[in-house]
RNA sequence: GGAGAGGUGGCCGAGUGGUUGAAGGCGGCUGUCUUGAAAACAGUUAGGCGAAAGCCUCGCAGGUUCGAAUCCUGUCCUCUCCGCCA
């Protein structure tokens, strides 16, 4: 959410910055309802302090007529305040519920473009995997070995479900381990495990709702919607309060499935573990002192990368420009690991600086240190990283000619010594 | 799921419908005293809106009333006992 104060006073400067979202916001209405809302609640509390000073004097009045004279008065004054404060309350819920739709400003510096097309590769590490065999899609290695059983996944939960199995289950959760290992470890990371329902008010907190619904699972029965992201519940972990100063920065990384309700586009992306309806994911989440995000939204960047460089995979860094900017994010840059297999970059991870667009939705905020007035605290997260493209990422660049793959030198002390994954024994009786 | 109890400031804990935004205590901060500390004493110590006056906030939402932390209804949460359960 952005500040009212902002919209109210720089108008300009946040309908130029819609230009550059490529995006529309009601900003003509905002401010109309903002007018409206200060004049109600000026005229609603002049009246409030008129009511409490006659209330006053009703206790004090000794004469019986002079007392029934004010209660009448009173009584009159009070329902002129409820209409009033009716009107108030549609005012600022209408207020509100506009506000919430609109996106958070770039920072000055993001790069302006009108969509993906303006995004900026700015540093590619590693190179592209060639050989001297055709380099198969993980779909076909994942088969011919057994550790991916996609039919079985979709007769069990429908399209886009996919099992894991054997050494692919071992390998996402030693991926799992490693990750965590690696953020607290070497990032001062603390490791958080929470809840995949939220409720929807969680959802606002960090922008989810109400613009993005439909991208999301949710009870029919309760209010609790499944997480797309641990994004969701780890920012959360704050909500409503003020923290001390001292407490910043907070690192926290969480390892959740997330889960996603993906608009189908016939044909696009439907082989293969890419796209699914659940997928697990490590996420980095930070929260800090407004004039470090910048800085620390650098680091985050480094730390994810931190991942790739371990797991030896080619990656490039995509700055995302102000068109392709996701709704809550000030700035926003992406990882793409190479897959040699499909030949495609994916996304592996997203680094955004939220600035204090969720601090405020949620109302995150610390107390300085010297006192005074509590401030908005800045929020920042990155994937680190998604598994499914990670694992579709080893397999294809570590893939060999007889259809097995190496499994990467940092990951092997989490699979007992392990260095390679071969052909899955068949399905058969258990064998201890 | 059934029965009961309760939700007040950073914490504990008062609160007869009318100077109670809220006693008292603890904790925190600032002074006095002290070489320093402790103790003692004094003061101070919530958030939001607003330029200010002022208004709002005692889990949350309604209601009654001239006036609600206090009365009524609903709801959420916590605790205890029973049942069920990984």
């Amino acid at each position: 959410m952005l500040d009212i104060r902002l919209i109210r006073e720089e108008p300009e400067r946040v309908r130029e910055a819609m230009v550059a979202l490529n995006a529309t916001a009601p900003i003509d209405e905002i401010i109309a309802l903002d007018e409206r809302r200060r004049e109600l609640v000026n005229q609603v509390e002049q009246m409030k302090a008129r009511r409490n000073e006659g209330s006053k004097l009703v206790s004090k009045a000794s004469d019986k007529e002079e007392r029934d004279r004010l209660i009448a008065d009173m009584r009159t004054l009070g329902d002129e305040i409820s209409t009033l404060d009716e009107q108030v309350r549609d005012v600022e819920s209408e207020l509100n519920a506009l506000m919430l739709t609109v996106p958070n400003l770039p920072l000055p510096h993001v790069p302006v473009g009108p969509d993906e097309s303006g995004n900026v590769v700015t540093q590619t590490t590693g190179q592209p995997r060639s050989a001297d065999f055709p380099l198969l899609p993980h779909w076909d290695i994942a088969e011919r070995l057994g550790i991916i059983d996609f039919e079985r996944g979709v007769k069990v939960s429908g399209s886009r479900f996919y099992v894991l199995r054997g050494d692919g289950a071992r390998l996402q959760r030693a991926l799992i381990t490693w990750m965590l290992d690696l953020h607290t470890q070497k990032h001062g990371y603390q490791e958080v495990y929470p809840p995949y329902l939220v409720l929807e008010q969680s959802l606002y907190g960090t922008g989810n709702l109400p613009k993005f619904g439909e991208t999301l699972f949710r009870d029919i029965e309760e209010d609790k919607w499944l997480i797309p992201t641990a994004e969701v519940p780890v920012t959360n972990l704050y909500r409503d309060e003020i923290l001390d100063e001292a407490m910043l920065p907070i690192y926290h990384t969480a390892y959740t499935a997330c889960f996603r309700r993906e608009q189908i586009s016939a044909g696009k992306d439907v082989r293969g573990i890419k796209r699914g309806y659940q997928f697990d994911k490590v996420e980095m989440v930070k929260f800090v002192h407004p004039d470090r995000s910048e800085e620390e939204h650098q680091r985050l960047i480094g730390e994810a990368e931190d991942v790739l460089i371990g797991l030896e995979l080619p990656f490039r860094r995509l700055q995302i420009c102000t068109g392709d900017l996701s709704f809550t994010a000030a700035n926003k840059v992406d990882l793409e690991v190479w897959a040699p297999g499909t030949e495609e970059w994916l996304e592996v991870s997203s680094c955004s600086n939220f600035v204090d667009f969720q601090a405020r939705r949620a109302n995150i905020r610390f107390r300085p240190t010297e006192g005074g007035r509590p401030h908005y605290l800045h929020t920042l997260n990155g994937s680190g990283m998604a598994l499914p493209r990670t694992m579709i990422a080893i397999m294809e660049n570590y893939q060999r000619e007889d259809g097995t793959f190496a499994i990467p030198q940092v990951l092997q002390p989490y699979l007992g010594g392990q260095t390679e994954i071969g052909i899955q024994p068949p399905i058969g009786p258990a064998r201890a």
